[in-house]
DNA sequence: ATGGTAGCCCTGCTA
């Protein structure tokens, strides 16, 4: 199985490219986070044309998040569910879909802005939100994978440059370690089990400053799994291809492939 | 040197 995670940044913008990606990389599975569509303009049909169901929750114009897949989908549910007030309430951020078996939680953390902020502090309450509903909805022993846009570089290996990002989201301690707990729980970073001594392997680079080009770029698209998922990890790669040409994305899809 | 770009639907906001 394939699967693969991909902040596509605008999927209206990015229609040609997904369908393009979708049919040369041939994933099972792909999560994709910034929409930025409500649920009715949802291009579910373009989807099924290339032999893809596809669930979608989002408000439009910001957000939103999209699984689709061609091993099924079942047990859809999107959020925290309606007992936990969420601190970024409105948006579309959480998407839990099984498919093919695995449990899959396609996340597209709030970005955090500034530290401080009331934003980056919420940031923070998102994560303890995502922690909380993690123990009490599945167990270390489930085939769950928990992937997307974490807007948290988890080292400073995965910067270009930790001095650019001092002072800045995506690398405080507090960030660091709502990372950290989700792994102490019981989920590993997936690509670090296929890159263990990689360092600037990178799937995000700001439209900016020629920051692609130049490398400068962060590792902020995470997989985390549990044990059962890593077992079958054969494989893992960023496709900075998909970065290049025409209209790109800002980041660039995570693929791994699990032995089936 | 507090910059720069892209995408939203708008002339600023979000990333």
């Amino acid at each position: 199985m394939r699967f693969a995670t991909w902040n596509v940044n605008s999927l209206k913008a990015r229609q040609e490219r997904v369908e393009e990606w979708l049919q040369y990389a041939e994933p099972d599975v792909l999560c994709i986070q910034e929409t930025k569509l409500s649920d009715k303009t949802f291009p579910q049909l373009s989807f099924g044309a290339l032999g893809y169901e596809a669930v979608h929750h989002g408000p439009g114009q910001w957000n939103g998040v999209a699984t689709l897949s061609r091993v099924g989908i079942e047990d859809v549910s999107s959020g925290f569910g309606d007992s936990v007030l969420d601190p970024y309430e409105g948006d579309a951020r959480m998407l839990t879909t099984t498919c093919g078996g695995v449990r899959f939680v396609n996340v597209y953390v709030p970005n955090g802005r500034e530290v401080p902020s009331e934003f980056y502090d919420r940031k923070l309450e998102w994560f303890d939100c995502l922690a909380k509903w993690v123990d009490a909805n599945a167990k270390p022993s489930d085939p769950l994978v928990i992937l997307g846009d974490f807007n948290v570089a988890p080292e400073d290996r995965d910067l270009w440059s930790p001095k650019a990002f001092k002072g800045s989201t995506h690398v405080t301690p507090k960030e660091r370690a709502a990372i950290a707990r989700l792994q102490e729980w019981g989920m590993q970073d997936a690509f670090r089990v296929v890159y263990p001594d990689t360092d600037k392997l990178f799937s995000y680079w700001d439209y900016r400053r020629g920051d692609f080009h130049e490398h400068r770029g962060m590792r902020i698209d995470l997989v985390l799994a549990t044990q059962p998922v890593i077992d079958r990890v054969q494989w893992a790669l960023v496709d900075r291809q998909a970065r290049k040409g025409k209209l790109p994305s800002d980041h660039a899809p995570v693929v791994i492939d699990l032995a089936d």
